[in-house]
DNA sequence: GAATCACGCATTTTT
DNA sequence: TGCGTGATTC
């Protein structure tokens, strides 16, 4: 299909987005209004319009999302066709590729490192033990959540996010400008100095700035709702002055503000953009009427939001089921049996059904009853591959290799395998460093210890190895080797079986990596940003098989035929922790939307009378947005008369459709 | 440096 | 309840 037919096919409101390419417009996506669909017919008409793919950047979040894009936009201008030079990027990819070229003009050196969650940590730990603080009330996380607060709200003028009177406060007012010392020192950029940073580079080099604002003439940010305020800054720092800026997003399916997200940028579009268009795009394709029925009536209890209300020319469709179980295990139990029967008795594949949850921790019963029913699944998210001790050993490595500076890596592995550095030796070299005011790996080096200096030959020779471009896979296999990393993992694990299990782990990371590497040769700083960004560019799209278990939050963007939300009681959705925090129950409330909203055709919201909570069961409440359901949308099905949706002949109908559209 | 134990804590997560 | 951390002990 071409380009034009395509556009030809949108609805009015669609097509009004995808045509007004000019100026500030704010395109008010509700779910499942087609919005991808919108944004990428839009860059596609915006380039056949003559527009130069490298004057377009889009930014979104996530590097699948960004990937998604790149090959919708290709796909409808036809193959060979500007897909390389068109700007897909996410927030981080696009700071991170701006400061590498200009790291000087802030203080860096160009190959600084890239800090994940547990560099983070043990910069915090490491400041804490340094000034002799040692206060169990004050964990390395809740700190770091802070730090990341702050640096995503006001980073330059270092306003505290907390009030002076929270104990938090005085110790963040002097770890603060420490860590954000420390780590620069180490030439290491957190996640959220990316974008900091590249703001500070923006404000102190206004040349820099206009260069990329004359490439960039057209600007796309998808999932407005989710910016931060300072992607916001550097949004509208990008943006001037043309301000041909497309902002897409929905308010109601805002869900991060406890990661620093400011709905506020979205709900004040039109404040800081008088001129903006706002386009709103309220029918829905992807659910039937009483889903979003009920969609509409929880979410009209939130008193901050854009005014919408989604529709469907889809007819009612099934009612939505409310299922009250005994207690946790009969709710997984139901929720197995119920996708059991729909599943063979329908014909509908396990690929349909999706079942949702708060927090991960409850994927745990599912699974089990899951696999009690020989019912195949794939559980979405909870602790990453890269987070096991073997890869992080061996990332550690190779950060160490590509920047010697980065003392976090170096102290993380310097023991690993040991090498006779303990803990006295590394304290002495340490405090050297700090007395002379040089890098630790420097002071390693200098030093008379045998063992540290025989360290720093290793990294110096690897580092001649990983620049001189050679197979990336035979100069791991041979670091792994040289350090003997194998035996020290059979030293660790008492049990032969884990040993070897973590041993392929590490096997396995240097097939992921070739991964990583596509055909070309990569060189080893593009390595580390694509796993520190995780930005897979060769990741084939694997569909996942089975029922997918999935939380709230991780369901965003998703879509299935059958959908369970579990736990739908008071203090879990809503959250008992979310209710005195930044979103309160208005965001508790949205996320319960984006739940609702995923569904296709069948939706259960599942709930119990007891639960056990660490360890001990007492007594659960229906939540308070099973309340705000509409009674003519809504069905309850009883445990032990459950079939009522057998004799249901809307459902038989829908699955029908199903059956359809799967093909 | 390793093994053991007691204690405390317990959403959501991408980059 | 169950896991991860940190202290304690050998």
């Amino acid at each position: 299909m071409n380009l034009q037919d395509e556009i030809n096919q949108l609805n009015p409101m669609q097509k009004k987005a995808v045509l007004n390419t000019e100026g500030p417009m704010l395109v008010l996506a509700g779910a499942g209004s087609g919005k991808t669909r919108v944004i990428t017919v839009r860059t596609a008409h915006l380039l056949n319009l003559g527009t130069s793919p490298e004057n377009v950047l889009a930014v979104t979040f996530t590097n699948k999302s960004a990937q998604e894009m790149k090959r919708r936009v290709s796909s409808l201008l036809g193959r060979g066709n500007s897909k390389g030079r068109l700007m897909v990027s996410t927030f981080h990819s696009l700071c991170l590729s701006i400061l590498r070229h200009n790291a000087k003009h802030i203080g860096y050196k160009n190959n600084f490192s890239i800090f994940d969650t547990s560099d983070q940590l043990s910069v915090i730990r490491n400041i804490l033990s340094d000034i002799k603080f040692v206060d169990k009330n004050f964990k390395a996380d809740a700190i770091l959540e802070k730090i990341s607060l702050m640096k995503n709200t006001d980073p330059i003028n270092h306003k505290n996010p907390l009030s002076n009177h929270d104990p938090l406060y005085d110790v963040l007012e002097i770890l603060y400008p420490r860590y954000v010392e420390t780590t620069q020192t180490l030439n290491a950029m957190d996640f959220d100095d990316l974008i900091v940073n590249t703001i500070k580079l923006f404000k102190t080099n206004p040349d820099i700035l206009e260069k990329y604002c004359n490439k960039y003439r057209y600007i796309m940010v998808d999932e407005y709702q989710d910016t931060n305020t300072v992607q916001y800054q550097l949004i509208k720092q990008l943006a001037h002055p043309r301000e041909n800026l497309c902002v897409v997003g929905d308010d109601d399916q805002s869900v991060y503000a406890w990661r620093g997200a400011n709905p506020g940028n979205i709900l004040n579009f039109e404040r800081d953009y008088p001129d903006a268009v706002v386009i709103p795009l309220e029918q829905n394709y992807r659910s039937t009427g009483n889903i979003l029925t009920v969609a509409n009536t929880v979410i009209k209890n939130n008193k901050k939001r854009m005014e919408k209300t989604l529709w469907t020319d889809k007819g009612l469709g099934a009612k939505v089921y409310i299922m009250k179980a005994s207690d946790e295990v009969d709710e997984a139990q139901w929720t197995a049996q119920r996708i059991s029967t729909l599943a063979l008795e329908k014909t509908i594949p396990y690929e349909s059904f999706a079942i949702m949850y708060r927090a991960n921790i409850f994927s745990k019963l599912f699974e089990a009853e899951l696999r009690n029913l020989k019912i195949p699944y794939t559980v979405i998210g909870g602790t990453s591959y890269f987070d096991r001790k073997e890869i992080r050993d061996i990332i550690a490595y190779l950060k160490l290799i590509a920047n010697t500076d980065d003392a976090v890596s170096l102290l993380r592995i310097a023991n690993i395998p040991r090498r006779g550095l303990g803990n006295t030796t590394i304290n002495q070299l340490k405090e050297h460093a700090d007395a002379n005011n040089i890098q630790l790996f420097n002071a390693f080096e200098a030093s008379n210890n045998p063992h540290a200096v025989e360290f720093t030959e290793l990294i110096a020779h690897y580092r001649d190895i990983f620049s001189s471009g050679k197979d990336m896979r035979m100069a791991m296999a041979s670091l792994i080797k040289e350090i003997d990393y194998n035996e020290y993992i059979y030293s660790l694990y008492k049990s032969n079986t884990i040993a070897l299990k973590r041993i392929e782990n590490v096997t396995g990371f240097i097939d992921t990596i070739e991964r990583f590497c596509g055909d070309g040769t990569i060189l080893l700083p593009e390595l580390l940003e694509r796993l520190a960004l995780n930005d897979n560019p060769y990741e084939t799209k694997e569909e996942s098989v089975g029922v997918t278990l999935i939380s709230l939050h991780s369901a965003k963007g998703l879509e299935f035929p059958v959908v369970f939300i579990s736990g739908v009681e008071d203090g879990i959705i809503p959250h008992k922790k979310s209710v005195v925090v930044t979103g309160g129950i208005e965001e508790e409330r949205r996320l319960f939307y984006v739940g609702v909203t995923r569904a296709m055709n069948i939706l259960f919201l599942t709930y119990t009378s007891f639960r056990k909570k660490y360890g001990k069961s007492s007594p659960s409440f229906t939540s308070e947005f099973i309340n705000e359901l509409p009674k003519s949308a809504i069905m309850y099905v009883n445990r032990n008369e459950d079939n009522a949706m057998e004799d249901d002949q809307t459902v038989k109908a829908h699955m029908e459709r199903i059956r359809k559209i799967l093909g």
